[in-house]
DNA sequence: GCCAGTTTGTTCTCTCGTTCACAAACTCAT
DNA sequence: ATGAGTTTGTGAACGAGAGAACAAACTGGC
Protein backbone atom coordinates (compact mmCIF):
# COMPACT_ATOMS: atom_id res chain seq x y z
CA UNK A 1 0.00 0.00 0.00
CA UNK A 2 2.29 2.70 -1.27
CA UNK A 3 0.02 5.81 -1.77
CA UNK A 4 3.23 8.24 -1.35
CA UNK A 5 3.05 10.70 -3.85
CA UNK A 6 0.95 10.90 -6.86
CA UNK A 7 4.41 11.66 -8.57
CA UNK A 8 6.31 9.61 -6.31
CA UNK A 9 9.24 8.89 -8.23
CA UNK A 10 12.54 8.38 -6.14
CA UNK A 11 15.17 10.99 -6.53
CA UNK A 12 17.55 8.25 -7.44
CA UNK A 13 16.06 7.34 -10.72
CA UNK A 14 15.37 10.97 -11.56
CA UNK A 15 18.74 11.51 -11.81
CA UNK A 16 19.31 8.40 -13.99
CA UNK A 17 16.14 9.35 -16.32
CA UNK A 18 17.88 11.79 -18.37
CA UNK A 19 21.03 9.14 -18.87
CA UNK A 20 18.32 6.86 -20.51
CA UNK A 21 17.12 9.56 -22.17
CA UNK A 22 20.43 10.50 -23.97
CA UNK A 23 21.27 6.84 -24.65
CA UNK A 24 17.35 6.54 -26.54
CA UNK A 25 18.36 9.51 -28.90
CA UNK A 26 21.57 7.81 -29.72
CA UNK A 27 19.40 4.39 -30.40
CA UNK A 28 17.44 6.56 -32.34
CA UNK A 29 19.67 8.16 -34.28
CA UNK A 30 21.37 5.21 -35.22
CA UNK A 31 17.76 3.65 -36.82
CA UNK A 32 16.84 1.61 -33.44
CA UNK A 33 12.99 1.25 -33.15
CA UNK A 34 12.67 -0.99 -30.48
CA UNK A 35 15.18 -2.34 -27.44
CA UNK A 36 15.40 -4.54 -24.79
CA UNK A 37 15.93 -3.82 -21.17
CA UNK A 38 19.18 -5.26 -21.39
CA UNK A 39 20.21 -3.21 -24.57
CA UNK A 40 18.93 0.15 -23.48
CA UNK A 41 20.76 -0.58 -19.74
CA UNK A 42 24.06 -1.67 -21.67
CA UNK A 43 23.92 1.91 -23.68
CA UNK A 44 22.91 3.78 -20.69
CA UNK A 45 25.86 2.05 -18.08
CA UNK A 46 23.17 0.51 -15.84
CA UNK A 47 21.94 -3.23 -14.75
CA UNK A 48 19.21 -3.92 -16.96
CA UNK A 49 16.88 -4.95 -13.13
CA UNK A 50 17.52 -1.25 -12.17
CA UNK A 51 16.24 0.47 -15.67
CA UNK A 52 13.26 -1.44 -16.14
CA UNK A 53 12.34 -0.38 -11.91
CA UNK A 54 13.41 2.98 -12.55
CA UNK A 55 10.63 2.96 -16.00
CA UNK A 56 8.25 1.19 -14.00
CA UNK A 57 7.89 4.10 -11.87
CA UNK A 58 6.36 6.12 -15.17
CA UNK A 59 3.97 3.27 -15.82
CA UNK A 60 4.11 0.55 -18.59
CA UNK A 61 5.52 1.74 -21.67
CA UNK A 62 7.01 -1.31 -22.65
CA UNK A 63 5.52 -4.82 -23.88
CA UNK A 64 6.80 -7.83 -22.79
CA UNK A 65 8.01 -10.37 -25.13
CA UNK A 66 9.48 -7.58 -27.24
CA UNK A 67 10.86 -4.38 -25.49
CA UNK A 68 10.36 -0.96 -25.74
CA UNK A 69 9.52 1.36 -28.45
CA UNK A 70 12.57 3.87 -28.71
CA UNK A 71 10.25 6.90 -30.25
CA UNK A 72 7.87 6.40 -27.41
CA UNK A 73 9.68 5.83 -24.70
CA UNK A 74 11.66 8.48 -25.46
CA UNK A 75 8.99 10.61 -25.58
CA UNK A 76 7.46 9.57 -22.51
CA UNK A 77 10.54 10.09 -20.12
CA UNK A 78 10.75 13.24 -22.24
CA UNK A 79 7.02 14.42 -20.96
CA UNK A 80 7.93 13.09 -17.65
CA UNK A 81 11.16 15.48 -17.10
CA UNK A 82 9.53 18.10 -18.64
CA UNK A 83 11.41 18.34 -21.84
CA UNK A 84 8.38 19.24 -23.80
CA UNK A 85 8.26 22.50 -22.15
CA UNK A 86 10.73 25.69 -23.16
CA UNK A 87 12.90 26.40 -19.67
CA UNK A 88 13.95 30.09 -19.55
CA UNK A 89 17.92 30.31 -18.22
CA UNK A 90 19.65 32.90 -16.97
CA UNK A 91 23.79 32.71 -16.92
CA UNK A 92 24.88 34.84 -13.83
CA UNK A 93 28.95 35.22 -14.09
CA UNK A 94 30.05 34.92 -17.76
CA UNK A 95 34.14 34.22 -16.73
CA UNK A 96 35.54 31.24 -18.34
CA UNK A 97 33.07 28.93 -17.14
CA UNK A 98 29.47 31.12 -18.09
CA UNK A 99 31.31 31.48 -21.43
CA UNK A 100 31.52 27.72 -21.57
CA UNK A 101 27.78 27.07 -20.31
CA UNK A 102 26.64 29.89 -22.83
CA UNK A 103 27.99 28.10 -25.63
CA UNK A 104 27.23 24.61 -24.56
CA UNK A 105 24.68 23.18 -27.24
CA UNK A 106 23.35 20.54 -24.60
CA UNK A 107 21.18 22.87 -23.23
CA UNK A 108 19.45 24.19 -26.48
CA UNK A 109 19.04 20.91 -27.52
CA UNK A 110 16.88 19.71 -24.47
CA UNK A 111 14.92 22.86 -23.95
CA UNK A 112 16.98 24.75 -21.94
CA UNK A 113 16.95 28.21 -23.58
CA UNK A 114 19.94 31.19 -22.40
CA UNK A 115 17.65 34.13 -22.39
CA UNK A 116 20.11 36.05 -20.36
CA UNK A 117 23.75 36.67 -19.63
CA UNK A 118 24.67 38.73 -16.69
CA UNK A 119 28.07 39.78 -15.07
CA UNK A 120 29.13 43.00 -13.21
CA UNK A 121 32.60 43.41 -14.71
CA UNK A 122 32.22 46.25 -17.21
CA UNK A 123 34.25 45.46 -19.52
CA UNK A 124 32.47 42.57 -20.61
CA UNK A 125 28.88 44.90 -20.98
CA UNK A 126 27.88 44.59 -24.90
CA UNK A 127 30.05 41.61 -25.40
CA UNK A 128 28.54 39.06 -27.55
CA UNK A 129 28.82 36.04 -25.70
CA UNK A 130 26.70 32.88 -27.60
CA UNK A 131 24.62 35.22 -29.52
CA UNK A 132 23.42 37.04 -26.48
CA UNK A 133 24.97 40.34 -25.18
CA UNK A 134 26.21 40.23 -22.06
CA UNK A 135 24.14 42.79 -19.33
CA UNK A 136 24.55 44.14 -15.95
CA UNK A 137 23.66 41.76 -13.12
CA UNK A 138 21.24 45.03 -11.87
CA UNK A 139 18.89 44.12 -15.03
CA UNK A 140 18.03 40.83 -13.85
CA UNK A 141 15.10 42.34 -12.27
CA UNK A 142 13.93 43.69 -15.58
CA UNK A 143 14.42 40.93 -17.44
CA UNK A 144 12.45 39.34 -15.23
CA UNK A 145 9.52 41.24 -15.85
CA UNK A 146 9.57 40.11 -19.70
CA UNK A 147 10.35 36.32 -19.14
CA UNK A 148 9.36 34.07 -16.60
CA UNK A 149 12.55 32.85 -15.39
CA UNK A 150 12.65 29.49 -13.69
CA UNK A 151 16.02 28.51 -13.73
CA UNK A 152 19.76 30.19 -12.64
CA UNK A 153 22.86 29.40 -13.11
CA UNK A 154 25.41 30.69 -10.44
CA UNK A 155 28.94 30.65 -12.36
CA UNK A 156 30.36 33.72 -9.99
CA UNK A 157 33.52 33.63 -7.35
CA UNK A 158 32.33 32.09 -4.11
CA UNK A 159 32.03 35.40 -2.52
CA UNK A 160 29.72 37.02 -4.48
CA UNK A 161 27.55 33.56 -5.14
CA UNK A 162 24.77 34.22 -1.67
CA UNK A 163 24.26 37.72 -3.31
CA UNK A 164 23.28 36.21 -6.21
CA UNK A 165 21.61 33.30 -5.24
CA UNK A 166 19.15 35.96 -3.16
CA UNK A 167 18.51 38.40 -6.12
CA UNK A 168 17.62 35.92 -8.28
CA UNK A 169 15.19 34.45 -5.32
CA UNK A 170 13.97 37.50 -4.74
CA UNK A 171 12.63 38.13 -9.02
CA UNK A 172 10.81 34.45 -8.67
CA UNK A 173 13.81 32.24 -9.69
CA UNK A 174 13.32 28.38 -7.91
CA UNK A 175 15.95 26.51 -9.15
CA UNK A 176 19.41 26.86 -8.87
CA UNK A 177 22.44 25.57 -10.34
CA UNK A 178 25.40 26.28 -8.73
CA UNK A 179 28.95 26.49 -9.93
CA UNK A 180 30.71 28.72 -7.17
CA UNK A 181 32.22 26.50 -4.62
CA UNK A 182 30.08 27.42 -1.48
CA UNK A 183 27.19 26.36 0.43
CA UNK A 184 23.59 28.33 -0.82
CA UNK A 185 20.95 29.63 1.77
CA UNK A 186 18.23 29.46 0.10
CA UNK A 187 14.23 29.47 1.26
CA UNK A 188 12.57 25.76 1.34
CA UNK A 189 10.51 26.02 -1.84
CA UNK A 190 13.97 26.88 -4.04
CA UNK A 191 16.04 23.82 -5.38
CA UNK A 192 19.52 24.14 -5.86
CA UNK A 193 21.79 21.90 -7.60
CA UNK A 194 25.29 22.28 -6.92
CA UNK A 195 28.37 21.10 -9.31
CA UNK A 196 32.11 21.78 -7.59
CA UNK A 197 35.06 20.67 -9.78
CA UNK A 198 37.65 20.87 -7.13
CA UNK A 199 35.63 18.37 -5.05
CA UNK A 200 34.65 16.11 -7.69
CA UNK A 201 38.88 15.79 -8.28
CA UNK A 202 39.50 15.46 -4.73
CA UNK A 203 37.18 12.07 -4.36
CA UNK A 204 38.95 10.79 -7.68
CA UNK A 205 42.20 11.66 -5.63
CA UNK A 206 41.49 9.83 -2.41
CA UNK A 207 40.49 6.54 -4.44
CA UNK A 208 44.24 6.75 -6.32
CA UNK A 209 45.89 7.32 -2.73
CA UNK A 210 43.53 4.54 -1.28
CA UNK A 211 44.91 2.36 -4.51
CA UNK A 212 48.54 3.37 -3.74
CA UNK A 213 48.66 3.09 0.12
CA UNK A 214 47.09 -0.47 -0.50
CA UNK A 215 49.55 -1.23 -2.92
CA UNK A 216 52.18 -0.73 -0.40
CA UNK A 217 50.27 -2.30 2.29
CA UNK A 218 50.46 -5.45 0.38
CA UNK A 219 53.77 -5.99 -0.51
CA UNK A 220 54.58 -5.12 3.03
CA UNK B 1 32.92 -10.52 9.53
CA UNK B 2 35.44 -10.04 6.30
CA UNK B 3 33.53 -7.03 5.24
CA UNK B 4 34.38 -5.15 2.03
CA UNK B 5 35.61 -1.99 2.94
CA UNK B 6 39.16 -1.91 2.25
CA UNK B 7 39.63 1.28 4.55
CA UNK B 8 36.48 1.54 5.94
CA UNK B 9 35.31 5.24 4.73
CA UNK B 10 31.84 4.94 3.06
CA UNK B 11 31.54 6.28 -0.55
CA UNK B 12 28.99 8.83 0.61
CA UNK B 13 31.28 10.05 3.38
CA UNK B 14 34.98 10.24 1.17
CA UNK B 15 31.80 12.77 -1.12
CA UNK B 16 31.57 15.04 1.77
CA UNK B 17 34.67 15.30 2.87
CA UNK B 18 36.15 17.96 0.12
CA UNK B 19 33.03 19.82 1.54
CA UNK B 20 33.92 19.97 5.47
CA UNK B 21 37.84 20.65 3.98
CA UNK B 22 36.58 23.78 2.39
CA UNK B 23 33.66 24.81 5.58
CA UNK B 24 37.09 24.82 7.74
CA UNK B 25 39.24 26.43 5.47
CA UNK B 26 36.94 29.46 5.42
CA UNK B 27 36.46 28.94 9.39
CA UNK B 28 40.27 28.96 9.49
CA UNK B 29 40.25 31.99 7.42
CA UNK B 30 37.88 33.75 9.63
CA UNK B 31 40.31 32.90 12.54
CA UNK B 32 38.10 30.94 14.29
CA UNK B 33 40.43 28.14 16.05
CA UNK B 34 37.96 26.00 17.00
CA UNK B 35 34.12 24.98 16.57
CA UNK B 36 31.70 22.48 17.32
CA UNK B 37 30.12 20.56 15.07
CA UNK B 38 27.34 22.07 15.08
CA UNK B 39 28.71 25.29 13.58
CA UNK B 40 31.02 23.23 10.98
CA UNK B 41 27.82 21.18 9.96
CA UNK B 42 26.14 24.60 9.42
CA UNK B 43 28.82 26.27 7.46
CA UNK B 44 28.87 22.80 5.51
CA UNK B 45 25.28 22.89 4.89
CA UNK B 46 24.69 19.71 6.73
CA UNK B 47 23.23 18.01 9.74
CA UNK B 48 25.30 17.73 13.03
CA UNK B 49 24.53 14.23 13.30
CA UNK B 50 26.05 13.01 10.16
CA UNK B 51 28.90 15.50 10.32
CA UNK B 52 30.08 13.49 13.35
CA UNK B 53 29.23 10.00 11.87
CA UNK B 54 31.69 10.56 8.92
CA UNK B 55 34.21 12.13 10.91
CA UNK B 56 34.40 9.29 12.98
CA UNK B 57 35.40 7.15 10.34
CA UNK B 58 38.49 8.93 10.39
CA UNK B 59 39.26 8.50 14.06
CA UNK B 60 38.52 10.74 16.84
CA UNK B 61 40.08 13.98 15.90
CA UNK B 62 37.49 16.23 18.40
CA UNK B 63 37.28 16.87 22.06
CA UNK B 64 33.96 16.26 23.62
CA UNK B 65 33.06 19.35 25.91
CA UNK B 66 35.16 21.12 23.47
CA UNK B 67 34.51 20.17 19.87
CA UNK B 68 37.35 20.51 16.88
CA UNK B 69 40.58 22.09 16.75
CA UNK B 70 39.97 23.96 12.87
CA UNK B 71 43.51 23.64 11.89
CA UNK B 72 44.13 20.05 13.19
CA UNK B 73 40.92 18.33 11.93
CA UNK B 74 42.07 20.56 8.45
CA UNK B 75 45.02 18.68 8.15
CA UNK B 76 43.88 15.60 9.17
CA UNK B 77 41.18 15.48 6.09
CA UNK B 78 43.25 16.80 3.62
CA UNK B 79 45.75 14.17 4.62
CA UNK B 80 43.25 11.27 4.44
CA UNK B 81 41.68 12.83 0.73
CA UNK B 82 45.49 13.15 -0.35
CA UNK B 83 45.76 16.67 -0.41
CA UNK B 84 48.96 16.78 0.98
CA UNK B 85 50.21 14.90 -2.23
CA UNK B 86 50.60 16.88 -5.67
CA UNK B 87 48.50 15.65 -8.45
CA UNK B 88 49.44 16.10 -12.18
CA UNK B 89 46.17 16.67 -14.22
CA UNK B 90 46.26 16.56 -17.92
CA UNK B 91 42.87 18.04 -19.93
CA UNK B 92 41.91 16.64 -23.16
CA UNK B 93 39.89 19.22 -24.78
CA UNK B 94 40.70 22.60 -24.62
CA UNK B 95 36.95 24.50 -26.07
CA UNK B 96 35.04 26.63 -23.60
CA UNK B 97 34.71 24.27 -20.86
CA UNK B 98 38.04 22.90 -20.97
CA UNK B 99 39.64 26.60 -21.22
CA UNK B 100 37.65 27.12 -18.21
CA UNK B 101 38.86 24.14 -16.35
CA UNK B 102 41.99 24.90 -17.27
CA UNK B 103 42.17 28.68 -15.43
CA UNK B 104 39.90 26.76 -12.43
CA UNK B 105 42.13 28.31 -9.54
CA UNK B 106 40.43 25.85 -7.63
CA UNK B 107 42.61 23.07 -8.58
CA UNK B 108 46.16 24.51 -8.13
CA UNK B 109 45.05 25.85 -4.50
CA UNK B 110 44.40 21.80 -3.83
CA UNK B 111 46.88 20.25 -4.68
CA UNK B 112 45.69 19.37 -8.02
CA UNK B 113 48.61 20.63 -10.90
CA UNK B 114 47.67 21.07 -14.33
CA UNK B 115 50.77 19.27 -16.57
CA UNK B 116 49.50 19.49 -20.02
CA UNK B 117 46.85 21.01 -22.35
CA UNK B 118 45.79 18.42 -25.29
CA UNK B 119 43.54 19.43 -28.30
CA UNK B 120 43.38 17.90 -31.53
CA UNK B 121 42.59 21.29 -33.18
CA UNK B 122 45.45 22.61 -35.15
CA UNK B 123 44.70 26.75 -34.99
CA UNK B 124 45.18 25.32 -30.93
CA UNK B 125 48.16 24.54 -31.00
CA UNK B 126 50.87 26.27 -29.42
CA UNK B 127 48.49 28.75 -27.78
CA UNK B 128 48.90 29.46 -24.25
CA UNK B 129 45.45 28.85 -22.15
CA UNK B 130 46.79 29.18 -18.54
CA UNK B 131 50.34 29.96 -18.88
CA UNK B 132 50.53 26.40 -20.77
CA UNK B 133 50.86 25.53 -24.44
CA UNK B 134 47.91 23.36 -26.51
CA UNK B 135 49.63 20.77 -27.42
CA UNK B 136 48.43 17.85 -30.32
CA UNK B 137 46.74 15.04 -28.27
CA UNK B 138 49.06 12.79 -29.90
CA UNK B 139 51.80 14.32 -27.55
CA UNK B 140 49.57 12.44 -24.51
CA UNK B 141 52.14 9.03 -24.45
CA UNK B 142 55.51 11.00 -24.71
CA UNK B 143 53.90 13.73 -21.82
CA UNK B 144 53.13 10.64 -19.62
CA UNK B 145 56.63 9.50 -19.86
CA UNK B 146 57.80 12.41 -18.19
CA UNK B 147 55.37 13.07 -15.55
CA UNK B 148 53.19 10.81 -13.85
CA UNK B 149 49.64 11.43 -15.11
CA UNK B 150 47.61 10.65 -11.97
CA UNK B 151 44.18 11.91 -13.39
CA UNK B 152 42.27 12.74 -17.20
CA UNK B 153 39.80 15.16 -17.78
CA UNK B 154 38.02 14.59 -20.45
CA UNK B 155 36.39 17.95 -22.16
CA UNK B 156 36.05 16.78 -25.64
CA UNK B 157 32.42 16.01 -27.63
CA UNK B 158 30.54 12.87 -26.77
CA UNK B 159 31.66 10.91 -30.19
CA UNK B 160 35.43 11.30 -28.99
CA UNK B 161 35.21 10.75 -25.38
CA UNK B 162 35.77 6.83 -25.76
CA UNK B 163 39.00 7.32 -27.82
CA UNK B 164 40.13 10.08 -25.33
CA UNK B 165 39.63 7.37 -22.21
CA UNK B 166 41.23 4.57 -24.11
CA UNK B 167 44.25 6.66 -25.00
CA UNK B 168 44.47 8.03 -21.15
CA UNK B 169 44.17 4.32 -19.58
CA UNK B 170 46.61 3.16 -22.08
CA UNK B 171 49.43 5.50 -20.62
CA UNK B 172 48.36 4.78 -17.02
CA UNK B 173 45.91 7.45 -16.26
CA UNK B 174 43.90 5.15 -13.41
CA UNK B 175 40.87 8.26 -12.43
CA UNK B 176 39.55 10.03 -14.88
CA UNK B 177 36.97 13.38 -14.64
CA UNK B 178 34.56 13.10 -17.84
CA UNK B 179 32.75 15.96 -19.05
CA UNK B 180 31.56 14.63 -21.83
CA UNK B 181 27.67 13.17 -22.22
CA UNK B 182 28.97 9.38 -23.00
CA UNK B 183 29.16 6.70 -21.22
CA UNK B 184 32.66 5.72 -20.74
CA UNK B 185 33.80 2.05 -20.85
CA UNK B 186 36.70 1.20 -19.05
CA UNK B 187 38.93 -1.47 -16.76
CA UNK B 188 37.71 -2.21 -13.61
CA UNK B 189 40.83 -0.45 -12.34
CA UNK B 190 40.14 2.59 -13.52
CA UNK B 191 37.75 5.45 -11.32
CA UNK B 192 35.26 7.46 -13.56
CA UNK B 193 33.77 10.27 -12.34
CA UNK B 194 31.33 12.18 -14.50
CA UNK B 195 30.11 15.31 -14.64
CA UNK B 196 26.80 16.89 -17.10
CA UNK B 197 25.72 19.73 -17.30
CA UNK B 198 22.58 19.21 -19.18
CA UNK B 199 21.08 16.29 -16.44
CA UNK B 200 21.84 18.86 -13.84
CA UNK B 201 19.62 21.43 -15.57
CA UNK B 202 17.01 18.40 -16.50
CA UNK B 203 16.97 17.48 -13.01
CA UNK B 204 16.32 20.60 -11.68
CA UNK B 205 13.35 21.19 -14.54
CA UNK B 206 11.84 17.99 -13.29
CA UNK B 207 11.41 19.35 -9.65
CA UNK B 208 10.30 22.79 -11.21
CA UNK B 209 7.28 21.07 -13.45
CA UNK B 210 6.16 18.49 -10.51
CA UNK B 211 5.90 21.74 -8.70
CA UNK B 212 3.74 23.13 -11.20
CA UNK B 213 1.59 20.58 -11.94
CA UNK B 214 1.20 19.78 -7.85
CA UNK B 215 -0.05 23.78 -7.78
CA UNK B 216 -2.37 22.98 -10.29
CA UNK B 217 -3.57 19.69 -8.67
CA UNK B 218 -4.15 21.37 -5.61
CA UNK B 219 -6.08 24.51 -7.29
CA UNK B 220 -8.61 21.90 -9.15
C1' DG C 1 -5.52 -23.23 -30.70
C1' DC C 2 -1.38 -24.32 -28.41
C1' DC C 3 3.32 -24.53 -27.09
C1' DA C 4 8.04 -22.81 -26.80
C1' DG C 5 10.77 -18.79 -26.36
C1' DT C 6 11.36 -14.12 -24.93
C1' DT C 7 10.99 -9.93 -22.17
C1' DT C 8 8.68 -6.91 -19.01
C1' DG C 9 6.92 -5.58 -14.38
C1' DT C 10 7.14 -6.60 -9.67
C1' DT C 11 8.26 -8.76 -5.30
C1' DC C 12 11.63 -9.98 -2.00
C1' DT C 13 15.89 -9.58 0.16
C1' DC C 14 20.14 -7.42 1.27
C1' DT C 15 23.22 -3.60 1.59
C1' DC C 16 24.11 1.12 2.30
C1' DG C 17 23.15 5.59 4.21
C1' DT C 18 20.71 8.63 7.43
C1' DT C 19 18.86 9.97 11.82
C1' DC C 20 18.03 9.53 16.68
C1' DA C 21 19.40 9.08 21.23
C1' DC C 22 22.58 8.62 24.81
C1' DA C 23 26.75 7.23 27.38
C1' DA C 24 31.51 8.73 27.73
C1' DA C 25 34.54 12.41 28.42
C1' DC C 26 36.00 17.00 28.81
C1' DT C 27 35.86 22.05 30.95
C1' DC C 28 34.99 25.22 34.36
C1' DA C 29 33.33 27.27 38.50
C1' DT C 30 33.23 26.66 43.25
C1' DA D 1 37.67 17.49 44.36
C1' DT D 2 33.14 17.66 42.83
C1' DG D 3 29.13 18.68 40.25
C1' DA D 4 26.89 21.14 36.49
C1' DG D 5 27.03 21.97 31.77
C1' DT D 6 28.79 20.82 27.02
C1' DT D 7 30.01 18.18 23.19
C1' DT D 8 31.85 14.13 20.95
C1' DG D 9 31.56 9.37 19.38
C1' DT D 10 28.68 5.46 18.56
C1' DG D 11 25.08 1.85 18.92
C1' DA D 12 20.54 1.06 17.15
C1' DA D 13 16.39 2.03 14.65
C1' DC D 14 14.83 3.52 10.26
C1' DG D 15 14.45 4.41 5.35
C1' DA D 16 16.06 4.26 0.60
C1' DG D 17 18.24 2.00 -3.10
C1' DA D 18 20.36 -2.14 -5.59
C1' DG D 19 20.11 -6.63 -7.33
C1' DA D 20 18.21 -11.32 -7.93
C1' DA D 21 14.47 -14.01 -9.08
C1' DC D 22 10.10 -15.01 -10.89
C1' DA D 23 5.27 -14.65 -12.54
C1' DA D 24 2.64 -12.35 -16.17
C1' DA D 25 2.19 -11.35 -20.89
C1' DC D 26 3.44 -11.09 -25.57
C1' DT D 27 5.23 -13.22 -30.31
C1' DG D 28 5.67 -16.56 -33.67
C1' DG D 29 5.59 -21.21 -35.56
C1' DC D 30 2.87 -25.28 -36.33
Amino acid sequence: MTHSTPTGIPEATVARLPVYLRALTTLAEQGTETCSSEALAAAAGVGSAKLRKDLSYLGSYGTRGVGYDVAYLRYQIGREIGLTQDWPVVVVGIGNLGQALANYSGFRSRGFRVVALLDDAPELHGRQVAGLEVRPFRELSSIAERVDLAIGVIAVPADAAQNVADRLVAVGVTSILNFAPAVLAVPDHVAVRKVDLAIELQILAYHQQRRATEAEGASA
